[in-house]
DNA sequence: CGCCTTATTAAGCGCTTGATCAATCCTGTT
DNA sequence: AACAGGATTGATCAAGCGCTTAATAAGGCG
């Protein structure tokens, strides 16, 4: 009655309504799809909707995951992945570069990286529920990129108020808050974040009194 | 056989098993117990769960409230009503008070209003359901608290650099993510809050070339 | 004290949840 | 074409959910 149903299911259409692709292809397909899912309702979504999203059963969910923390679990790690560059660290400590220009590289490329609403929302939930990778993560950074930029900043002040721990996680917050905004709390974005960042290096640089080129 | 059980209820004891309170006792108590509950497991957390922690039914929490929703619309009211003093918005505004001493005032106060658990952890969850009240207070913040300190820095600024509303934003978000750091992502916190922001503050008031008693 | 209002409870309804498992039916191989 | 393997499904379970309701008992008042 209601249109041509073709029960032969592999769908001539084979774009969307295809079944039984191999099983590692599947899983990504499910992790993919849950971490759109997840960063959009929260770690408490349901399973059923994100399996009706995936146009899949259930139940299938369950062959790839034993329980849905396993699911979510491989969210978290799908998601933190590769969010911090290996070679920021000596690209941030090398003093053949000038330091504004090695922030302005570094938080370039990173918010191009975090400024996105998956990573931001599901960071934000993970932290929320205590999720030990998001504090593995923090830590990390504080260790690999904030620690050592506090040195370089150090070298190079010309001030004497020194600089601290602080004053880094300062100027980090200040830049990660545009990403807040923009995704956690749906506000309108700044047209160039770039430039923003720009301006948040200089000023921090500036109350050190680093100069351009140094 | 377990100690002499005083059937009577009224408990001699009278300071955590007592029950029939009047009405709109309770249902404060209903409410604040909900604030840290909800700011703890986040708003799916589960109304059984809450009653536990009360020591009541789960039965009677839909007395005071039809639907676990009106009972987090009320969590919510609670906890935004009173977090934006009418009054600074004048303040701000005052020139007779040097910009920096303007500053510093607010968010001394403003700080130690937000940098709480309950306050951080639900107005985050609210924001990340896309609550309207949490709209409401994003604008409200921008419209009576930032615009006016963006006109006050304006007035003041002596470099060829003209502030923007997201040099504001920035400084409104370095702080804030102090509070961040602390109560969301449970990192240890600065040992002075209200020293960070000072040096916040001054390196705004810097970029723009505002001098400590403009 | 005994009554009467009503705050509170106990029981449970209908539905949804994460998870299970035997039964399907694609799909590559022969 | 027939088969075998295994990806996928559909039916189902027990537990837990928000919420309802009739019964219970606390406590102020005469």
């Amino acid at each position: 009655m209601d249109g041509p149903t073709d029960k032969t299911a592999s769908e001539s259409d084979c774009g969307t309504i295809r079944r039984r692709l191999p099983p590692a292809e599947r899983r990504q397909q499910i992790v993919d799809e849950a971490v759109r899912f997840f960063a959009e309702v929260g770690l408490d979504g349901k399973t059923r909707e994100l399996a009706k999203r995936l146009g899949v059963t259930q139940s299938l969910l369950f062959n790839y995951f034993a329980t849905k923390d396993d699911l979510i679990e491989a969210v978290y790690e799908k998601v933190y992945i590769g969010r911090l560059s290996p070679d920021w660290p000596e690209r941030l400590t090398d003093r053949n570069v000038p330091l504004r220009d090695r922030l302005m590289a570094f938080y370039s490329e990173y918010s191009a990286l975090i400024f996105e609403r998956d990573w931001m929302r599901i960071f934000m939930f993970s932290g929320l529920a205590g999720a030990s990778l998001n504090h593995r993560y923090l830590k990390h950074l504080g260790d690999v990129i904030l620690r050592p930029l506090l040195s370089e900043t150090e070298a190079l002040a010309r001030t004497d108020v020194r600089p601290t721990m602080e004053d880094v996680w300062n100027l980090h917050g200040g830049i990660v808050y545009i990403g807040i905004r923009q995704h956690i709390y749906r506000m309108p974005a700044p047209e160039s974040p770039d430039d923003e960042i720009a301006r948040a290096i200089d000023k921090y640089l500036q109350f050190f009194g680093i100069e351009r080129d140094d």
